[in-house]
RNA sequence: ACCCAAGUGGCGGAAUUAGGUAUACGCGCUGGACUCAAAAUCCAGUGAUAUAAUCAUUAUCAUGCGGGUUCAAAUCCCGCCUUGGGUACCA
């Protein structure tokens, strides 16, 4: 038997223990259970970098302390395998997706093996094995086929909706559509299949509309914004463009409200709450609807939501989006066309995304105020975040920032028509005719009152319909095909609808064999398309959030073939306990599968309203990465500090370099520059007093800045346990911050010390005597402060009590059996693998995991019969004194005024605060 | 631009749940023990300034900046600054 301290050794056996053994499987049983979750991660090609490892590890912690207070545990994880940048890795080097992806995959699982996370690995998933998305389109294809009913707040069959249609029209429903007219059933029966279909297309869940994308021409597809740099694709440099293009949407607005009220039903963080109720981002207000002429006099109303109708004289002008549907045509006279037509085109093209100048234009046109009866002028402009329905705004300049700025430029009045009044204390209306002198409530009121026909209250929410459709390859196949346009879904029997091998990842769209046998049932070549029973398929692909929108479901029962989750099983783990992932998923990821999930709910899959109890984000490991100026075409590198003093003479560029070239802080050592980087061949530096200077900045961890730490490194040279431990006492996991290997020796003490206690001379020696008393008392201490740290997932301070502990037991040269057992019982969530080898050298036969954790024995802790004040003179503590229990407030006062420190000063005492059981404040 | 978060010694951080000893624990540094020496280990000290010329003591100032509330503010309120994240097709 290893006497030394040996975690090579140990940390391999217990990993091949644990597997073996299968002591991590979480089978369904009697026992309460316990969901505990990492946010999905995507297999990236770098591998698990240490920032992943953070929730891993904070998750696995919980997940060990959950099984040893006696829960059975479910802590599956999988792969987010769909999405770009296999796509994109694909394009660049030939190599397809999926092997890319298995090769990855592969990585990550020894890599979180390596770090000892009791993962449940046999249901372990991957988005884009068939087996998985199998369901995704069976899910897609529900969707499809529901409709929202708003007097049941719930989706139902599309079925039902249609029988409705043909009984009574869409009279009597109350549904969330973009249909605006009604119909009666014999209206409805008169319609052709085409046009049923296009209204039943305002109801759908998921559904076919036009929406304005970024459309790169030369790469043929859809950028996201981050892909856009300067209204240029980052990949090639191509000009992109603004484009109505055709796109599956879901209609994830009808569930607004309830994605709004199932907020309370989850423990989160505040931020994380307002996070998702901004970008639900509802609003009471009214619509208000204005007469305008079109060319050829043609008269149109124009809808705008009025959020303050007590500001009603002061609005000054009407924002239209480029996207209105009258923007194109709104103008009458030549001239004002012109220039119209001039700001389109110009904002057609994309430029940089968040550094909106003021721009527009005017139209010519105007409407009419209700009040004033006065010419209000309308502009187009996308200087303005506008309502995703209407795509116009009312310009209230005395009131908004954004709307007097543009004002301001456009020589536009600004009328301040709200103005606070000391008399009365409050807000009151001036300037507004009938309105002046009322509060803002009663002007509110008045206003309604009058234009109640033309006014209506709406809620308005930033939120929108997602677009569902991808024009990319790497994705699951939207299970549709189009009978004469009309879409129609494949049968569900006939899932999955596989996605084609392709051998080339270029811009090159077509697919050779991509059209549905409506007779045969399968899928065949694209040149047999007849549209008699042989019609093409849907060519767009699914995004990635479709497959992480219920994976967490599918682990509670992966092998089923027959549905995507079995009843039982689901009544068994129900949701998520405990869901842990950074918090740049906070809107798209949550609010996404929690929409799902409601769907899921609603048409009787799953029984939980909300897929997540708790959520808790964890914070971002940021690294330093160093980058070096270098003039660009000539081998001439810049200290950095000279920056501004060479600008004139020279073109920069700046290169990242690798951390190793660095000396101290931001200095580069030249010799190991050369050393590193051949390629600058006889490179000249221009130094500022005999040093050469880099520029340092605190980033996320990326291998393209050379910043990234491995974790595999790590464990290799301390150990898993160390590893652990130190991700921990880095700090609070929410908090981003700085990785530094620096501190790892504190760790590395920390566990030699423990192990340490366990032996003498070098062998395994335990006391098998009683503890004493104050022996007890520094366990439960530990046990208690633990106890409440773990519930706080303030795991860095359980650390530092273990520290304590250790280092009391030290002192005290305790290495009693009766104190030992628990306290590794205790630190066996955070270093399993130590703690599994002392504990099978306690002569346990089984994993520690099996034993429950000892429990908090308050006796141990009890105070004698004495209270302690802190003593404070003008608000500074001073000293602490003890009073007996049994005193009054009068007799603590006599005694402290009596106390030699306070009676000896000259001053006189102004006032003296007692706080039972706290503190003593004395003024003088 | 908007939304969310963070800012405490030389460094990571603790104390923030509910205002009540600011700097726990660890790193680093300094001194000592052991050693021929070094490493490792162990022991002691460690916010700043002043007083003291050793120990102690005491006082003042310190939680990004500027105000406010309170007997008492790192913690609550108002206004700024800096850094990180999100803003709908990165995941």
């Amino acid at each position: 038997m290893d006497t030394e301290y040996n975690f090579r050794k140990i940390e391999k056996y217990w990993q091949i223990y644990w597997e073996k053994h299968h002591v991590f499987l979480g089978e369904e049983n009697n026992k309460k259970k316990y969901y505990i979750l990492n946010m999905f991660p995507y297999p990236s090609g770098y591998g698990l970098h240490v920032g992943h490892c953070l929730g891993y590890i904070s998750s696995d912690i919980y997940a060990r302390y959950k099984r040893i207070k006696g829960y059975n545990v479910l802590h599956p994880i999988g792969f987010d395998s769909f999405g770009l940048p296999a796509e994109q890795y694909a394009i660049q080097t030939g190599k397809h997706p999926l092997d890319t992806i298995k090769e990855n995959e592969k990585k990550y699982t020894n890599q979180i093996k390596k770090i000892g996370i009791s993962f449940n690995w046999n249901r372990k998933i991957s988005t884009s094995s068939p087996q998985y998305y199998r369901w995704t389109q069976w899910m897609f294809i529900q969707i499809f086929h529901s409709w929202y009913d708003k007097n049941y707040e719930s989706a139902k069959p599309i079925h039902l909706l249609i029988q409705e249609f043909n009984q009574h029209g869409n009279v009597l429903v109350n549904a969330i559509t973009s249909y605006q007219e009604k119909f009666s059933s014999t209206t409805w029966k008169k319609f052709n299949v085409q046009e049923k279909e296009n209204i039943l297309q305002n109801y759908r869940l998921a559904y076919l509309c036009q929406n304005i994308v970024n459309w790169c021409p030369y790469l043929g597809t859809v950028l996201a914004n981050e892909e856009i740099k300067n209204g240029r694709s980052i990949r090639g440099g191509y000009p992109v463009y603004k484009k109505n293009m055709l796109q599956w949407h879901i209609r994830i607005s009808a569930y607004a409200e309830r994605l709004l009220k199932g907020l309370d039903n989850i423990k989160c963080s505040d931020s994380l709450k307002k996070i998702q109720i901004h970008w639900i981002g509802k609003k009471h207000c009214f619509s208000i609807f204005f007469k305008v002429r079109l060319h050829e006099s043609e008269e149109k109303i124009i809808e705008c939501l009025l959020f303050e109708p007590e500001k009603i004289f002061g609005i000054t002008f009407i924002i239209l989006s480029p996207y209105h549907p009258f923007s194109k045509r709104i103008s009458t006279s030549h001239k004002d066309k012109k220039n119209v037509s001039k700001y389109l085109l110009t904002h057609f093209l994309i430029k940089n995304n968040f550094s909106k100048s003021i721009s527009g234009v005017f139209t010519g046109n105007h409407v009419i105020h209700p009040f004033t009866k006065k010419k209000i002028p309308i502009y187009i402009s996308n200087f303005f975040p506008l309502d995703h329905r209407t795509k116009s705004m009312i310009g209230i300049p005395g009131h908004e920032k954004r709307s007097y700025q543009f004002a301001k430029k456009f020589g536009l009045k600004s009328v301040k028509v709200v103005k606070f009044c000391i008399k009365e204390n409050k807000n009151i209306c001036i300037r507004s005719h009938f309105l002046n002198g009322l509060s803002l409530n009663q002007a509110k009121k008045k206003v309604v009152k009058i234009l109640r026909e033309s006014l209506i209250p709406k809620k308005s929410y930033k939120i929108h319909d997602a677009i569902f459709s991808r024009q990319r390859y790497w994705g699951e196949p939207i299970p549709i095909y189009f009978e004469n346009n009309i879409p129609k879904t494949i049968p569900v029997d006939y899932l999955p609808l596989l996605l084609p091998k392709k051998n080339h990842f270029n811009h090159e769209k077509l697919l050779k064999k991509w059209a549905w046998d409506k007779k045969k049932k399968r899928v065949v070549e694209t040149h047999l398309i007849d549209h008699q029973t042989i019609f093409p398929i849907e060519t767009s692909t699914m995004p990635s959030w479709a497959g992480s929108s219920w994976y967490f479901l599918r682990y509670m029962d992966v092998e089923n073939n027959n549905f995507f989750i079995d009843k039982k099983k689901e009544m068994y783990w129900k949701n998520i306990d405990l869901y842990i992932g950074g918090s740049e998923h906070s809107t798209g990821h949550l609010i996404y599968s929690r929409f799902w999930h409601k769907f899921l709910k609603d048409r009787g899959w799953v029984q939980t309203e909300e897929p997540f109890k708790k959520i808790l984000n964890q914070g971002m490991i940021l690294s330093y990465s160093f980058t070096i100026l270098k003039v660009i075409g000539k081998n001439i590198f810049v200290s950095y500090n000279l920056k501004n003093r060479k600008k004139t003479f020279f073109l920069f560029q700046e290169l990242y370099i690798s951390h190793t070239c660095i000396k101290e802080k931001d200095k580069l050592d030249i010799n190991q520059f050369k050393y590193h980087y051949p390629e600058f061949y006889n490179p000249i530096f221009i130094l500022k007093n005999g040093e050469f200077f880099c520029k340092r900045q605190l980033e996320k961890m990326s291998k393209s800045k050379y910043n990234v730490i491995n974790p595999e490194l790590i464990c290799e040279q301390y150990g898993a346990d160390t590893f652990r431990m130190y991700a921990m006492f880095l700090g609070p996991i929410v908090q981003s911050k700085p990785w530094s290997l620096q501190k790892i020796i504190g760790i590395k003490n920390f566990l030699r010390k423990l192990w340490n206690l366990f032996h003498k001379n070098g062998i395994f020696q335990v006391n098998e005597e009683n503890p004493t008393n104050e022996e007890f008392k520094i366990l439960h201490t530990l046990i208690k402060k633990i106890e409440k740290k773990i519930q706080l997932f303030s795991f860095n301070t359980c650390i530092s009590h273990f520290m304590i502990m250790v280092n009391q037991l030290i002192f005290l040269k305790c290495n009693k059996r009766k104190i030992l057992e628990p306290l590794i019982q205790l630190i066996s969530p955070f270093a399993p693998h130590i703690s599994e080898e002392l504990w099978m050298k306690l002569g346990k036969k089984k994993s520690i995991i099996y034993f429950p954790i000892p429990s908090l024995q308050e006796q141990y802790l009890l105070n004698d019969k004495q209270i302690t004040y802190k003593i404070m003179i003008n608000g500074k503590f001073k000293f602490l004194e003890k009073f007996d229990k049994k005193l009054s407030m009068k007799q603590i006062e006599k005694n402290i005024l009596n106390h030699k420190k306070i009676k000896n000063t000259e001053k006189r005492i102004k006032k003296l605060v007692i706080i039972p059981k706290k503190i003593i404040n004395i003024l003088y």
